[in-house]
DNA sequence: TGGAGAAACAAAAACGTTTTGGAAAAGCCT
DNA sequence: AGGCTTTTCCAAAACGTTTTTGTTTCTCCA
């Protein structure tokens, strides 16, 4: 005999009354509620979860998926996210699983298992996409997630964003306002909707001010992405005087190229990231960047989740966050020769 | 109805055999096995998890305790490593699952609350200190776990680690073979394992070559950090020509500060690091470091931990890993005037 | 005083599995 | 053919909750 049943047994009382005290009842005497839960905390009882869930119906367990693919998306931010998303999931009495996926086929596969199996009530989607599988799926089941990111789908779904295209314009224009003219710009996957949104920001800009939008260059996400695409751009005879990269991991492989090519990065040419990772107050010279609260968001997203699952419109579940510049030196006037 | 009965009742079986079947028991016959197989399978059944791990008593979950503390270990090893366990864990039946808390009294707490309430089959112990109160609870328990790392405790518990003493005896060796006498050591906090293993091979290696080692710093485990504590080593007379870092991250803070310094990493003082992060290919100069397969560790781990629910002596599961050095432009000769 | 209504508690069902302890049918041997 | 083992299946119990549906006792008012 354990848990519930022992205890009644032992306050002389039946398993219903006990769960009725601890769940705070008005259906139990004020003087019994109390013996009751004094008993409970003095013997350490705590429910046992999996009968619990099996009677409620719930998994009370939410479900991040994280890239599994080797090496590639060592991304710090996402392991703060968890945390910070875990302590609010914590509180609510959900546990926060997580799940590694590759990109590709095997990924919806991962994500139909936790639906159709039941085996979680809600789901973190990151690294979300233009036209977003995972996302179209989730919502044609009407399954609880939120997503860490926007999509160009039509269909309406609980997301918490940074406003890179703003962010992106507004650092473009500055550029200018510093005299650049050939400023490219060194995007993520053009597949990921944050590196379209980023790449349109600078786009947009660009043309306002009558600029050439042609130095735009699709790199992956990484610091060899970023160091590979820069020694292009800086090999040819016009280039640009300033590379605006989608991530900081970019920026800093940029600024490795450009250093090993001879010029002086703020200097002979300026350079912009974006994530403010805590490495780029560190490079030569310090990285020019932007910043997102990921604590914010994350806090925001898990809140989202289980309002989601408690049954909330996704249509009223919509945050584009700001988007904050930090300035450092990477960043200054062209060189006169421009 | 729903699940196994409905199943059974479709085919015209008792759940008894139906559950029998899908397991493989020799109890029931090959036709019929192959029957309830193909009806699982059209119908898509899963068994309740709920169900299931009320009546076998099990969570069938690990859990891994991240540090919470807010910035301070944004550690891009920490998500990878989830990744290759989730991996490993999901293959075998297990859900892990991620719980944030900040080091210090409610630490503890997290653990206890984990345990006591049977919320968990496992754990995952990272971060391990010299005199770690978590793995001494859990010992003592009897509790099944796994750390990643090592401490000074007398008691057996399953473990993974690098060889950091190893590993930075060689370092040190080779800067001294290279003609570097005043080599510096920034640490990260004592209390850490890993940190004292490195401090102890960095001094075993200058104790045997006849050298003080009395050039030891402690730093917090950041870029600024190391920047700190390298503005304070080169500033005096007798500065050190050599930065043996126990992190890339206090090594990417230590270029950075030299390089603000007007030194040149790499000639007027070498910088050695460990990790070998995605970034540490692309400081100027790109940082000497060491590396440790988090992959490997991490698969380990997460069997060693399945072997230790399975009922598997820690006596028999412990690893030490080698590192690996990864050499680059931040280390060369002393300069002539030392 | 009788009856209604509220307050305090309890019995029992259900959630969906796994497993124990058979039972019926079939095959084998003497 | 009768007893024995083997094969194949099933009824029922149990895991520990939560919740529905009572039942008893008490209070209050006419």
């Amino acid at each position: 005999m354990s848990g519930l049943r022992k205890l009644a047994a032992s306050l002389g009382l039946s398993i219903t009354t006990v769960s009725r005290a601890l769940d705070g009842y008005t259906d139990v005497a004020p003087a019994t509620r109390e013996r009751v839960r004094a008993a409970a905390a003095a013997t350490g009882y705590r429910p046992n979860t999996a009968a619990r869930r099996l009677r409620l119906g719930a998994t009370e367990t939410v479900t991040m998926v994280v890239p599994g693919d080797p090496g590639q998306f060592a991304e710090p931010l996402y392991l703060e996210l968890l945390a910070v998303c875990g302590g609010v999931f914590d509180a609510a009495g959900l546990d926060l699983t997580v799940l590694a996926a590759r990109h590709g086929a095997d990924e919806m596969a991962v994500y139909r298992r936790l639906v159709e199996g039941r085996r979680t009530d809600g789901l973190i989607v990151a690294r979300t996409r233009v036209d977003d599988a995972r996302i179209r799926w989730l919502a044609d089941q009407g399954f609880p997630f939120v997503a860490m990111g926007r999509t160009e789908l039509d269909v309406p779904y609980a997301h918490v964003d940074g406003d890179g295209e703003a962010a992106f314009r507004r650092a473009t224009e500055r550029l200018i306002a510093l005299g650049h003219r050939r400023i490219a710009h060194l995007g993520g996957p053009d597949g990921f909707t944050f590196a379209r949104l980023r790449r349109r920001g600078w786009a947009s800009a660009m043309a306002d001010a009558g600029l050439g939008g042609d130095g735009y260059l699709e790199t992956p996400l990484t610091e060899t992405g970023g160091a590979e695409a820069t020694r292009r751009l800086l090999a040819g005879a016009d280039r640009p005087t300033a590379l605006l990269c989608a991530t900081d991991r970019i920026a800093v492989g940029a600024i490795g190229a450009a250093a090993a090519m001879g010029l002086v990065v703020g200097r002979d040419v300026s350079v912009v990231g974006h994530d403010n990772l805590s490495q780029s107050a560190f490079t030569q010279p310090p990285l020019s960047t932007m910043e997102l609260s990921i604590r914010g968001i994350g806090k925001r997203l898990a809140e989202m989740l289980i309002a989601r699952i408690g049954g909330a419109d996704p249509r009223d579940l919509s945050e584009i966050w700001p988007v904050e510049a930090v300035d450092r030196a990477s960043v200054g006037p062209p060189p006169d020769r421009s």
